[in-house]
DNA sequence: TAGCACTGCTTTGAACTCGAAGCAACACGT
DNA sequence: ACGTGTTGCTTCGAGTTCAAAGCAGTGCTA
């Protein structure tokens, strides 16, 4: 490790196949799975990625901001989502009793049959797109990288960027 | 290997978590890339995209169908970005010669530099979020491994799904 | 060369996302 | 108690994406 370590302006031809590799793959698994979950479900991956949220929480609840963590990024967004899955009986929503302010979201009996119908499809699916190219030791060793990476990102608190700019009409 | 291949209904705990963070990584730097471009440049992620792509193409043009490969899944995508990008000047469209029908894509002058001027950040954001957490050889391996599911995902043919169901209203 | 399928792009309508602004409930300070 | 600031969510407006339908131009076949 040098004393310097101002980010270089170019990247490494590795890093650059890494990332165009990265970009591919991401772009194209979540394309792919985002058909398989429509068509098996009507749901949308956002709303998959929620209703497996609360399937792992215990009591199939969570508070609104708890469940929107790295799923959506904007609070509306998630307010959006989770009326629709009122209105299809996915989901209910509460007022919390300890705060009166906070809403708190359940997995409804109709969610978690959702759920079910179309969990083992999109796990055949992930398999399909992302590991049955991929050995054992591969595997591996990518959740061992990215994970190292995502857990640089979590602790990077996310630099407040510029607004963004409306159109001048 | 065995010969019975069938896809399991089930994932590894090093796939599951391979799949995680591998979502995560992917969602986190998307949105920060996303957010960098836009205050660098004023650009979205997918015209960063488009204009790289010019930029990398012999002459800087292409024909609209090879332009959005990859990059956005349906053309009425690419026809509106391609507005945008035109009017801002970035970019011009003609009809082309050899064939009346398609139609030619060309980064103009100003493209080119608001892609030389957008780049570097660019290049420094995708290191910081991505790479500095990495050692070269896991770079490499990262390479090398999400090229392989790259690879098979470019060779398996999006099999068509269902169509989006239209809500009942 | 006429018919007919196909290709490449655009138009259109609906769905989804975000940021800013707004509103109620909470958590303090005095 | 009583402002004042903060938190949690919703409403609103604008922008982006997709699928389906539409329209020329092209190529194939008889």
């Amino acid at each position: 490790m040098g004393f310097m370590t101002e980010p270089p302006t170019s990247l490494t031809p590795a890093q650059l196949g890494a990332y165009f590799a990265f970009t591919e793959v991401s772009s194209l698994v979540r394309h792919s799975v985002e058909k398989q979950l429509r068509s098996a479900g009507d749901l949308s991956y956002v709303q998959f990625q929620l209703l497996a949220r609360l399937g792992d929480a215990p009591d199939g609840r969570l508070r609104m901001t708890d469940l929107a963590d790295g799923v959506v990024y904007s609070r509306s967004g998630l307010t959006y989502q989770a009326q629709l899955l009122e209105q299809r009986g996915l989901v209910t929503r509460a007022p919390s009793p300890d705060d009166e302010r906070s809403t708190v979201v359940a997995l409804a009996d109709a969610g978690r049959a959702v759920l079910a119908a179309v969990f083992p499809g999109h796990i055949e699916a992930v398999h399909e797109l992302l590991f049955a190219a991929l050995s054992d030791r591969d595997v591996g060793e990518l959740a061992r990288i990215l994970g190292q990476a995502a857990d640089r990102l979590r602790a990077t608190p996310p630099r407040s960027a510029a607004p963004r700019q409306r159109k001048t009409p």
